[in-house]
DNA sequence: TAATAAAGTTAGACTCATCTAACTATTGTT
DNA sequence: AACAATAGTTAGATGAGTCTAACTTTATTA
Protein backbone atom coordinates (compact mmCIF):
# COMPACT_ATOMS: atom_id res chain seq x y z
CA UNK A 1 0.00 0.00 0.00
CA UNK A 2 1.36 3.66 -0.90
CA UNK A 3 1.53 6.47 1.46
CA UNK A 4 0.07 9.63 0.67
CA UNK A 5 3.88 11.19 0.43
CA UNK A 6 4.11 8.40 -2.26
CA UNK A 7 1.75 8.92 -3.84
CA UNK A 8 1.86 12.37 -4.29
CA UNK A 9 5.40 11.88 -5.53
CA UNK A 10 3.69 9.66 -8.60
CA UNK A 11 1.02 12.11 -9.43
CA UNK A 12 3.88 14.73 -9.66
CA UNK A 13 5.60 12.55 -12.05
CA UNK A 14 2.75 11.88 -13.71
CA UNK A 15 2.20 15.82 -14.19
CA UNK A 16 5.21 16.20 -15.16
CA UNK A 17 6.86 13.68 -17.62
CA UNK A 18 3.29 12.76 -19.17
CA UNK A 19 0.40 15.27 -18.68
CA UNK A 20 2.17 18.70 -19.40
CA UNK A 21 5.38 18.35 -21.77
CA UNK A 22 5.73 14.73 -22.75
CA UNK A 23 9.55 14.93 -21.90
CA UNK A 24 9.18 11.52 -20.31
CA UNK A 25 11.98 12.53 -17.56
CA UNK A 26 12.52 14.78 -15.04
CA UNK A 27 15.23 16.13 -13.06
CA UNK A 28 15.23 16.35 -9.01
CA UNK A 29 15.11 20.07 -8.87
CA UNK A 30 11.95 20.42 -10.71
CA UNK A 31 9.95 17.60 -8.89
CA UNK A 32 11.08 19.05 -5.58
CA UNK A 33 9.85 22.49 -7.18
CA UNK A 34 6.40 20.85 -7.86
CA UNK A 35 5.96 18.99 -4.14
CA UNK A 36 7.19 22.03 -2.48
CA UNK A 37 9.57 20.73 -0.75
CA UNK A 38 14.13 20.36 -1.14
CA UNK A 39 15.63 18.67 -3.35
CA UNK A 40 17.52 16.72 -0.63
CA UNK A 41 14.61 14.74 0.25
CA UNK A 42 13.58 14.06 -3.32
CA UNK A 43 17.29 12.62 -4.29
CA UNK A 44 16.26 10.28 -0.59
CA UNK A 45 12.71 9.49 -2.08
CA UNK A 46 13.61 8.44 -5.48
CA UNK A 47 15.84 5.70 -3.68
CA UNK A 48 13.16 4.24 -2.32
CA UNK A 49 10.61 4.28 -5.16
CA UNK A 50 13.11 2.82 -7.12
CA UNK A 51 13.47 0.24 -4.95
CA UNK A 52 9.35 -0.13 -4.77
CA UNK A 53 9.52 -0.48 -8.38
CA UNK A 54 7.65 2.74 -9.29
CA UNK A 55 10.11 4.79 -11.09
CA UNK A 56 13.81 4.46 -13.04
CA UNK A 57 16.46 6.28 -12.28
CA UNK A 58 20.66 6.62 -11.56
CA UNK A 59 22.57 8.94 -9.39
CA UNK A 60 23.06 12.05 -11.17
CA UNK A 61 20.48 11.13 -13.70
CA UNK A 62 16.86 12.08 -14.85
CA UNK A 63 13.76 10.57 -13.27
CA UNK A 64 11.18 8.64 -15.26
CA UNK A 65 8.51 6.25 -13.96
CA UNK A 66 8.07 2.65 -14.74
CA UNK A 67 4.77 0.95 -15.75
CA UNK A 68 3.45 0.53 -12.59
CA UNK A 69 4.72 4.16 -11.46
CA UNK A 70 2.66 5.56 -14.24
CA UNK A 71 -0.32 3.28 -13.75
CA UNK A 72 -0.51 4.29 -9.65
CA UNK A 73 -0.01 8.20 -10.74
CA UNK A 74 -2.69 7.93 -13.29
CA UNK A 75 -5.42 6.46 -10.71
CA UNK A 76 -4.34 9.25 -7.95
CA UNK A 77 -5.25 11.90 -10.95
CA UNK A 78 -8.37 9.70 -11.75
CA UNK A 79 -9.67 9.92 -8.24
CA UNK A 80 -8.99 13.49 -7.50
CA UNK A 81 -10.48 14.34 -10.71
CA UNK A 82 -13.67 12.36 -10.38
CA UNK A 83 -13.75 13.71 -6.95
CA UNK A 84 -13.42 17.70 -8.31
CA UNK A 85 -16.32 16.76 -10.16
CA UNK A 86 -18.67 15.87 -7.76
CA UNK A 87 -18.20 18.47 -5.49
CA UNK A 88 -18.67 20.71 -8.87
CA UNK A 89 -21.71 18.67 -10.14
CA UNK A 90 -23.45 17.63 -7.19
CA UNK A 91 -22.23 19.96 -4.13
CA UNK A 92 -22.11 22.98 -5.97
CA UNK A 93 -18.92 23.97 -5.09
CA UNK A 94 -17.30 26.52 -7.80
CA UNK A 95 -14.27 25.53 -10.05
CA UNK A 96 -11.75 27.32 -7.95
CA UNK A 97 -13.01 25.62 -4.24
CA UNK A 98 -12.42 22.17 -5.84
CA UNK A 99 -8.84 21.51 -5.99
CA UNK A 100 -7.67 22.09 -2.27
CA UNK A 101 -10.47 19.97 -1.07
CA UNK A 102 -9.59 16.57 -3.71
CA UNK A 103 -6.01 16.93 -2.84
CA UNK A 104 -7.23 15.11 0.67
CA UNK A 105 -9.89 13.05 -1.15
CA UNK A 106 -7.64 11.35 -3.65
CA UNK A 107 -5.61 9.22 -1.02
CA UNK A 108 -8.83 7.49 -0.15
CA UNK A 109 -8.17 3.95 -1.50
CA UNK A 110 -11.30 2.25 -2.74
CA UNK A 111 -11.64 1.14 -6.06
CA UNK A 112 -15.21 0.68 -5.18
CA UNK A 113 -15.70 4.02 -3.80
CA UNK A 114 -14.15 5.82 -6.80
CA UNK A 115 -16.10 3.29 -9.32
CA UNK A 116 -19.24 3.92 -7.04
CA UNK A 117 -18.56 8.20 -7.59
CA UNK A 118 -17.90 7.47 -11.44
CA UNK A 119 -21.55 6.13 -11.90
CA UNK A 120 -22.88 8.55 -9.70
CA UNK A 121 -21.19 11.18 -11.86
CA UNK A 122 -22.16 9.40 -14.68
CA UNK A 123 -18.93 8.46 -15.93
CA UNK A 124 -17.90 11.88 -16.70
CA UNK A 125 -14.69 12.67 -19.07
CA UNK A 126 -13.74 15.64 -17.98
CA UNK A 127 -13.39 17.66 -14.77
CA UNK A 128 -14.81 21.28 -13.62
CA UNK A 129 -11.15 22.31 -15.25
CA UNK A 130 -11.95 20.79 -18.73
CA UNK A 131 -9.15 18.05 -17.73
CA UNK A 132 -9.68 14.33 -18.93
CA UNK A 133 -10.58 12.16 -16.48
CA UNK A 134 -8.26 8.37 -17.05
CA UNK A 135 -10.16 5.10 -16.39
CA UNK A 136 -10.10 2.87 -14.29
CA UNK A 137 -6.65 0.74 -15.58
CA UNK A 138 -5.10 4.32 -15.67
CA UNK A 139 -5.74 5.25 -19.21
CA UNK A 140 -6.35 8.44 -20.70
CA UNK A 141 -7.13 9.78 -23.57
CA UNK A 142 -5.71 13.73 -23.89
CA UNK A 143 -7.99 15.08 -26.47
CA UNK A 144 -6.38 17.43 -29.66
CA UNK A 145 -6.12 20.86 -27.69
CA UNK A 146 -3.57 24.09 -28.04
CA UNK A 147 -3.37 27.09 -25.67
CA UNK A 148 -4.65 30.03 -27.02
CA UNK A 149 -0.97 31.84 -27.41
CA UNK A 150 -0.55 29.48 -30.04
CA UNK A 151 -3.87 30.28 -31.74
CA UNK A 152 -3.61 32.35 -35.16
CA UNK A 153 -5.21 35.47 -35.86
CA UNK A 154 -9.00 35.73 -36.91
CA UNK A 155 -9.52 32.14 -35.79
CA UNK A 156 -12.89 31.18 -33.66
CA UNK A 157 -11.89 28.64 -30.79
CA UNK A 158 -13.84 26.93 -28.22
CA UNK A 159 -12.11 27.33 -24.51
CA UNK A 160 -12.26 23.58 -23.63
CA UNK A 161 -9.65 23.56 -20.51
CA UNK A 162 -7.24 25.16 -18.03
CA UNK A 163 -4.06 25.07 -17.65
CA UNK A 164 -4.01 25.86 -13.61
CA UNK A 165 -5.67 25.16 -10.64
CA UNK A 166 -4.98 28.08 -8.97
CA UNK A 167 -7.77 29.88 -7.46
CA UNK A 168 -6.18 32.99 -8.40
CA UNK A 169 -6.42 32.29 -11.74
CA UNK A 170 -9.40 30.82 -12.34
CA UNK A 171 -11.28 33.63 -10.40
CA UNK A 172 -9.92 36.09 -12.74
CA UNK A 173 -11.48 34.09 -15.97
CA UNK A 174 -14.34 34.03 -13.89
CA UNK A 175 -14.42 37.90 -13.55
CA UNK A 176 -13.43 38.22 -17.00
CA UNK A 177 -16.85 36.32 -18.14
CA UNK A 178 -15.27 33.20 -20.00
CA UNK A 179 -16.05 30.26 -19.22
CA UNK A 180 -15.29 26.23 -20.78
CA UNK A 181 -17.32 25.88 -23.66
CA UNK A 182 -17.24 29.54 -24.99
CA UNK A 183 -16.37 30.34 -28.26
CA UNK A 184 -14.06 33.56 -28.69
CA UNK A 185 -11.66 34.59 -31.70
CA UNK A 186 -8.00 35.38 -31.40
CA UNK A 187 -8.55 39.79 -32.91
CA UNK A 188 -4.80 40.55 -32.44
CA UNK A 189 -1.70 40.86 -30.84
CA UNK A 190 0.50 43.68 -30.21
CA UNK A 191 3.78 42.72 -30.80
CA UNK A 192 5.18 45.13 -28.60
CA UNK A 193 3.72 43.78 -24.76
CA UNK A 194 2.17 41.10 -25.97
CA UNK A 195 -1.28 41.68 -25.38
CA UNK A 196 -3.44 40.13 -27.20
CA UNK A 197 -7.36 41.03 -28.28
CA UNK A 198 -10.13 38.57 -28.29
CA UNK A 199 -13.79 38.68 -28.86
CA UNK A 200 -15.96 36.99 -26.48
CA UNK A 201 -20.32 37.50 -27.32
CA UNK A 202 -19.11 40.40 -29.34
CA UNK A 203 -17.07 42.26 -26.41
CA UNK A 204 -13.73 42.60 -27.42
CA UNK A 205 -11.22 42.11 -23.70
CA UNK A 206 -7.27 42.15 -23.92
CA UNK A 207 -5.39 39.82 -21.77
CA UNK A 208 -1.66 39.08 -21.15
CA UNK A 209 0.34 36.35 -22.35
CA UNK A 210 0.48 35.15 -18.79
CA UNK A 211 -3.65 34.38 -19.66
CA UNK A 212 -3.57 32.86 -23.18
CA UNK A 213 -0.65 30.68 -21.95
CA UNK A 214 -3.01 29.13 -19.57
CA UNK A 215 -5.94 28.78 -21.58
CA UNK A 216 -6.81 25.56 -23.68
CA UNK A 217 -8.85 26.37 -27.11
CA UNK A 218 -9.95 23.86 -29.80
CA UNK A 219 -10.55 25.56 -33.48
CA UNK A 220 -14.40 25.82 -33.33
CA UNK A 221 -14.78 24.57 -36.96
CA UNK A 222 -13.04 21.33 -36.23
CA UNK A 223 -12.99 20.52 -32.80
CA UNK A 224 -11.37 17.58 -31.87
CA UNK A 225 -10.19 16.43 -34.95
CA UNK A 226 -6.09 14.94 -34.85
CA UNK A 227 -5.07 16.93 -38.45
CA UNK A 228 -6.56 19.90 -37.57
CA UNK A 229 -4.84 22.82 -40.12
CA UNK A 230 -6.28 25.83 -38.14
CA UNK B 1 -4.81 21.60 12.79
CA UNK B 2 -5.34 18.42 14.14
CA UNK B 3 -3.30 15.56 12.64
CA UNK B 4 -5.11 11.95 11.71
CA UNK B 5 -3.88 10.47 14.72
CA UNK B 6 -5.51 13.22 17.41
CA UNK B 7 -8.75 13.15 15.14
CA UNK B 8 -8.92 9.39 16.14
CA UNK B 9 -7.90 9.75 19.61
CA UNK B 10 -10.48 12.44 20.19
CA UNK B 11 -13.03 10.21 18.35
CA UNK B 12 -12.19 7.25 20.82
CA UNK B 13 -12.68 9.20 23.61
CA UNK B 14 -15.93 10.79 22.86
CA UNK B 15 -17.29 7.16 22.32
CA UNK B 16 -15.62 5.49 25.16
CA UNK B 17 -16.97 8.21 27.57
CA UNK B 18 -19.97 9.74 25.89
CA UNK B 19 -21.98 7.24 23.22
CA UNK B 20 -21.14 4.36 25.24
CA UNK B 21 -21.57 4.30 28.83
CA UNK B 22 -21.38 7.52 29.88
CA UNK B 23 -18.90 6.96 32.90
CA UNK B 24 -17.46 10.26 31.53
CA UNK B 25 -13.77 9.07 32.11
CA UNK B 26 -11.97 6.19 30.59
CA UNK B 27 -8.02 4.42 31.78
CA UNK B 28 -5.02 4.61 29.43
CA UNK B 29 -5.52 0.18 29.19
CA UNK B 30 -9.10 0.81 27.53
CA UNK B 31 -8.21 3.29 25.02
CA UNK B 32 -5.51 1.53 24.32
CA UNK B 33 -7.40 -1.15 23.35
CA UNK B 34 -9.71 1.12 21.36
CA UNK B 35 -7.26 2.70 19.16
CA UNK B 36 -4.90 -0.85 18.89
CA UNK B 37 -1.88 0.37 20.14
CA UNK B 38 0.21 -0.06 23.51
CA UNK B 39 -0.59 1.62 26.34
CA UNK B 40 2.60 3.52 26.39
CA UNK B 41 1.62 5.01 23.50
CA UNK B 42 -1.32 6.45 24.72
CA UNK B 43 0.15 7.55 27.98
CA UNK B 44 2.29 9.60 25.81
CA UNK B 45 -0.28 10.53 23.53
CA UNK B 46 -2.24 11.95 26.13
CA UNK B 47 0.30 14.42 27.50
CA UNK B 48 0.29 15.65 24.05
CA UNK B 49 -3.66 15.94 24.28
CA UNK B 50 -3.48 17.42 27.97
CA UNK B 51 -0.65 20.42 26.58
CA UNK B 52 -2.95 21.06 23.85
CA UNK B 53 -6.36 21.14 26.15
CA UNK B 54 -8.41 18.44 24.71
CA UNK B 55 -8.19 16.08 27.66
CA UNK B 56 -7.67 16.59 31.84
CA UNK B 57 -5.69 14.23 32.67
CA UNK B 58 -2.97 13.31 35.42
CA UNK B 59 -0.32 10.92 36.09
CA UNK B 60 -1.96 7.39 36.93
CA UNK B 61 -5.25 9.07 36.93
CA UNK B 62 -8.55 8.66 34.03
CA UNK B 63 -8.60 10.63 31.09
CA UNK B 64 -11.58 12.71 30.08
CA UNK B 65 -12.12 14.90 27.56
CA UNK B 66 -12.42 18.81 28.00
CA UNK B 67 -14.87 20.68 26.20
CA UNK B 68 -12.63 21.51 23.37
CA UNK B 69 -11.76 17.67 22.88
CA UNK B 70 -15.54 16.42 22.91
CA UNK B 71 -16.41 19.18 20.42
CA UNK B 72 -13.78 18.20 18.17
CA UNK B 73 -14.10 14.69 18.00
CA UNK B 74 -18.20 14.96 17.79
CA UNK B 75 -17.25 16.64 14.53
CA UNK B 76 -14.83 13.38 13.30
CA UNK B 77 -17.99 11.35 14.14
CA UNK B 78 -20.34 13.69 12.43
CA UNK B 79 -18.06 13.45 9.27
CA UNK B 80 -17.94 9.56 9.98
CA UNK B 81 -21.67 9.04 9.99
CA UNK B 82 -22.09 10.89 6.95
CA UNK B 83 -19.98 9.62 4.46
CA UNK B 84 -21.21 6.09 5.85
CA UNK B 85 -24.91 7.69 5.08
CA UNK B 86 -23.43 8.92 1.54
CA UNK B 87 -21.84 5.33 0.51
CA UNK B 88 -25.14 3.49 1.83
CA UNK B 89 -27.63 5.73 0.18
CA UNK B 90 -25.79 7.70 -2.96
CA UNK B 91 -23.62 4.52 -3.89
CA UNK B 92 -25.58 1.68 -3.25
CA UNK B 93 -22.98 0.29 -0.34
CA UNK B 94 -24.50 -2.33 1.65
CA UNK B 95 -24.30 -1.25 5.64
CA UNK B 96 -21.08 -3.98 6.32
CA UNK B 97 -19.09 -2.08 3.53
CA UNK B 98 -19.34 1.58 4.96
CA UNK B 99 -17.49 1.77 7.95
CA UNK B 100 -14.20 1.19 6.53
CA UNK B 101 -13.65 3.47 3.93
CA UNK B 102 -15.69 6.92 6.22
CA UNK B 103 -12.79 5.65 8.32
CA UNK B 104 -10.59 7.20 6.18
CA UNK B 105 -12.95 9.80 4.67
CA UNK B 106 -13.93 11.23 8.01
CA UNK B 107 -10.66 13.01 8.55
CA UNK B 108 -11.19 15.55 5.16
CA UNK B 109 -11.45 19.11 6.84
CA UNK B 110 -13.97 20.93 5.38
CA UNK B 111 -16.74 22.27 6.76
CA UNK B 112 -18.22 23.07 3.57
CA UNK B 113 -17.94 19.89 2.01
CA UNK B 114 -19.69 18.36 5.52
CA UNK B 115 -22.43 20.89 5.42
CA UNK B 116 -23.09 20.08 1.50
CA UNK B 117 -22.87 16.50 2.18
CA UNK B 118 -25.79 16.75 4.51
CA UNK B 119 -27.55 19.01 2.09
CA UNK B 120 -27.19 16.64 -0.41
CA UNK B 121 -28.29 13.57 1.64
CA UNK B 122 -31.40 15.73 2.71
CA UNK B 123 -30.10 16.40 6.49
CA UNK B 124 -30.16 13.09 7.82
CA UNK B 125 -30.72 12.16 11.51
CA UNK B 126 -29.62 8.68 11.65
CA UNK B 127 -26.40 6.97 9.67
CA UNK B 128 -27.33 3.20 8.08
CA UNK B 129 -26.45 1.56 11.17
CA UNK B 130 -29.01 3.75 13.28
CA UNK B 131 -26.60 5.82 14.99
CA UNK B 132 -28.15 9.54 15.51
CA UNK B 133 -25.44 12.30 13.56
CA UNK B 134 -24.37 15.49 15.74
CA UNK B 135 -25.32 18.59 14.17
CA UNK B 136 -22.51 20.98 12.69
CA UNK B 137 -21.88 22.58 16.35
CA UNK B 138 -20.77 18.81 17.34
CA UNK B 139 -24.06 18.36 19.01
CA UNK B 140 -25.83 15.41 19.71
CA UNK B 141 -29.59 14.26 20.26
CA UNK B 142 -29.48 9.96 21.25
CA UNK B 143 -33.17 9.12 21.41
CA UNK B 144 -34.66 6.61 23.91
CA UNK B 145 -33.48 2.92 23.22
CA UNK B 146 -32.23 -0.31 25.22
CA UNK B 147 -30.21 -3.65 23.78
CA UNK B 148 -32.57 -6.41 22.80
CA UNK B 149 -31.39 -8.31 26.05
CA UNK B 150 -33.11 -5.70 28.06
CA UNK B 151 -36.39 -6.25 27.08
CA UNK B 152 -39.14 -8.00 28.82
CA UNK B 153 -40.45 -11.22 27.50
CA UNK B 154 -43.42 -10.90 25.37
CA UNK B 155 -42.50 -6.93 24.29
CA UNK B 156 -43.22 -5.85 20.97
CA UNK B 157 -40.09 -3.90 19.70
CA UNK B 158 -39.02 -2.16 16.65
CA UNK B 159 -35.12 -2.51 16.16
CA UNK B 160 -33.43 1.12 15.54
CA UNK B 161 -29.86 0.86 15.48
CA UNK B 162 -27.02 -1.93 15.95
CA UNK B 163 -23.69 -1.64 18.72
CA UNK B 164 -21.02 -3.07 16.79
CA UNK B 165 -19.90 -2.18 12.70
CA UNK B 166 -17.62 -5.06 12.24
CA UNK B 167 -18.58 -6.66 8.96
CA UNK B 168 -19.42 -10.05 10.81
CA UNK B 169 -21.78 -8.79 12.62
CA UNK B 170 -23.36 -6.84 10.19
CA UNK B 171 -23.46 -9.88 7.64
CA UNK B 172 -25.22 -12.09 9.93
CA UNK B 173 -27.66 -9.53 10.74
CA UNK B 174 -28.52 -9.87 7.21
CA UNK B 175 -28.14 -13.66 7.20
CA UNK B 176 -30.50 -13.96 9.30
CA UNK B 177 -33.33 -11.70 7.61
CA UNK B 178 -33.48 -8.14 10.23
CA UNK B 179 -32.96 -4.67 9.29
CA UNK B 180 -33.50 -1.69 11.27
CA UNK B 181 -37.10 -0.89 11.96
CA UNK B 182 -38.01 -4.58 11.65
CA UNK B 183 -40.79 -4.88 14.13
CA UNK B 184 -39.96 -8.07 16.32
CA UNK B 185 -41.06 -9.31 19.58
CA UNK B 186 -39.33 -11.55 22.44
CA UNK B 187 -40.74 -15.01 22.93
CA UNK B 188 -38.85 -16.50 25.47
CA UNK B 189 -35.42 -16.44 27.05
CA UNK B 190 -34.06 -19.89 27.93
CA UNK B 191 -32.39 -20.04 31.60
CA UNK B 192 -29.34 -22.35 31.12
CA UNK B 193 -27.86 -20.89 28.01
CA UNK B 194 -29.36 -17.63 27.85
CA UNK B 195 -30.46 -17.90 23.68
CA UNK B 196 -33.80 -16.11 23.02
CA UNK B 197 -36.37 -17.12 20.55
CA UNK B 198 -37.54 -13.96 18.73
CA UNK B 199 -40.14 -13.65 16.67
CA UNK B 200 -39.77 -11.91 13.21
CA UNK B 201 -42.28 -11.74 10.68
CA UNK B 202 -43.86 -14.98 11.86
CA UNK B 203 -40.91 -16.47 12.44
CA UNK B 204 -39.10 -17.68 15.23
CA UNK B 205 -35.16 -16.96 15.37
CA UNK B 206 -33.10 -18.47 17.86
CA UNK B 207 -30.21 -15.35 18.60
CA UNK B 208 -27.30 -15.90 21.33
CA UNK B 209 -27.14 -13.03 24.21
CA UNK B 210 -23.91 -11.92 22.23
CA UNK B 211 -26.21 -11.16 19.30
CA UNK B 212 -29.07 -9.28 21.63
CA UNK B 213 -26.56 -7.56 23.13
CA UNK B 214 -25.63 -5.49 20.06
CA UNK B 215 -29.41 -4.68 18.79
CA UNK B 216 -31.07 -1.34 20.03
CA UNK B 217 -34.70 -1.95 20.08
CA UNK B 218 -37.39 0.57 21.44
CA UNK B 219 -40.98 -0.61 22.95
CA UNK B 220 -42.99 -0.74 19.15
CA UNK B 221 -46.28 1.18 21.26
CA UNK B 222 -44.60 3.67 22.61
CA UNK B 223 -41.49 4.15 20.48
CA UNK B 224 -39.26 7.52 21.55
CA UNK B 225 -40.98 8.05 24.78
CA UNK B 226 -38.48 8.68 27.72
CA UNK B 227 -40.79 7.80 29.96
CA UNK B 228 -41.47 4.32 28.81
CA UNK B 229 -42.37 1.52 31.28
CA UNK B 230 -42.25 -1.20 28.99
C1' DT C 1 -2.42 -5.35 55.90
C1' DA C 2 0.75 -7.53 53.04
C1' DA C 3 1.15 -9.87 48.75
C1' DT C 4 -0.13 -10.06 44.22
C1' DA C 5 -2.36 -8.54 40.15
C1' DA C 6 -3.54 -4.93 37.18
C1' DA C 7 -2.79 -0.48 35.37
C1' DG C 8 0.20 3.03 33.99
C1' DT C 9 4.91 5.26 33.13
C1' DT C 10 9.57 5.88 31.48
C1' DA C 11 13.59 5.17 28.73
C1' DG C 12 15.44 4.02 24.63
C1' DA C 13 14.83 2.56 19.90
C1' DC C 14 12.69 2.56 15.22
C1' DT C 15 10.51 4.39 10.76
C1' DC C 16 8.93 8.01 7.85
C1' DA C 17 9.32 12.29 5.77
C1' DT C 18 11.38 16.24 6.22
C1' DC C 19 15.21 19.79 6.92
C1' DT C 20 20.14 22.30 6.63
C1' DA C 21 24.85 22.44 5.54
C1' DA C 22 28.58 20.82 3.25
C1' DC C 23 30.10 18.30 -0.42
C1' DT C 24 30.44 16.33 -5.45
C1' DA C 25 29.15 15.87 -10.22
C1' DT C 26 27.53 17.71 -14.53
C1' DT C 27 26.73 21.52 -17.60
C1' DG C 28 27.48 25.57 -19.96
C1' DT C 29 30.42 29.56 -21.17
C1' DT C 30 34.08 32.18 -22.38
C1' DA D 1 40.08 23.41 -21.60
C1' DA D 2 39.25 25.84 -17.37
C1' DC D 3 36.10 27.45 -14.42
C1' DA D 4 31.78 29.07 -12.77
C1' DA D 5 27.07 28.00 -12.36
C1' DT D 6 23.71 24.64 -11.78
C1' DA D 7 22.12 20.23 -10.27
C1' DG D 8 22.29 16.53 -7.23
C1' DT D 9 24.07 13.83 -3.06
C1' DT D 10 25.34 12.74 1.63
C1' DA D 11 25.48 13.17 6.55
C1' DG D 12 23.38 14.34 10.50
C1' DA D 13 19.30 16.28 12.89
C1' DT D 14 14.30 16.79 13.91
C1' DG D 15 9.39 15.60 15.13
C1' DA D 16 5.46 12.50 14.99
C1' DG D 17 3.85 8.25 16.29
C1' DT D 18 4.83 3.92 17.34
C1' DC D 19 7.17 -0.12 19.77
C1' DT D 20 9.48 -3.22 23.74
C1' DA D 21 11.30 -3.89 28.19
C1' DA D 22 11.81 -2.57 32.64
C1' DC D 23 9.97 -0.10 36.23
C1' DT D 24 6.38 2.22 39.45
C1' DT D 25 1.90 3.07 41.21
C1' DT D 26 -2.73 1.74 42.39
C1' DA D 27 -6.23 -1.74 43.21
C1' DT D 28 -7.69 -6.24 44.78
C1' DT D 29 -7.96 -9.89 47.69
C1' DA D 30 -6.52 -13.59 50.69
Amino acid sequence: MLSFTEENYLKSLVQLTILEEDSKEVGVNKLATELKVRPATVSDMVKKLKIKGFVNYQKYGKISLTETGRKEGMLVIRRHRLWETFLHDKLDFSWDEVHQIAEELEHVHSSKLINGLDKLLDFPSFDPHGDAIPNSKGEIVIPYRRTMSEVLLGKKCRIVAVKQDSADFLQFVDKIGLKIQDEITVISKEKFDSLTTIEHLNTEIIVSPKFTDNIFVVCSTCLKAKDCQC
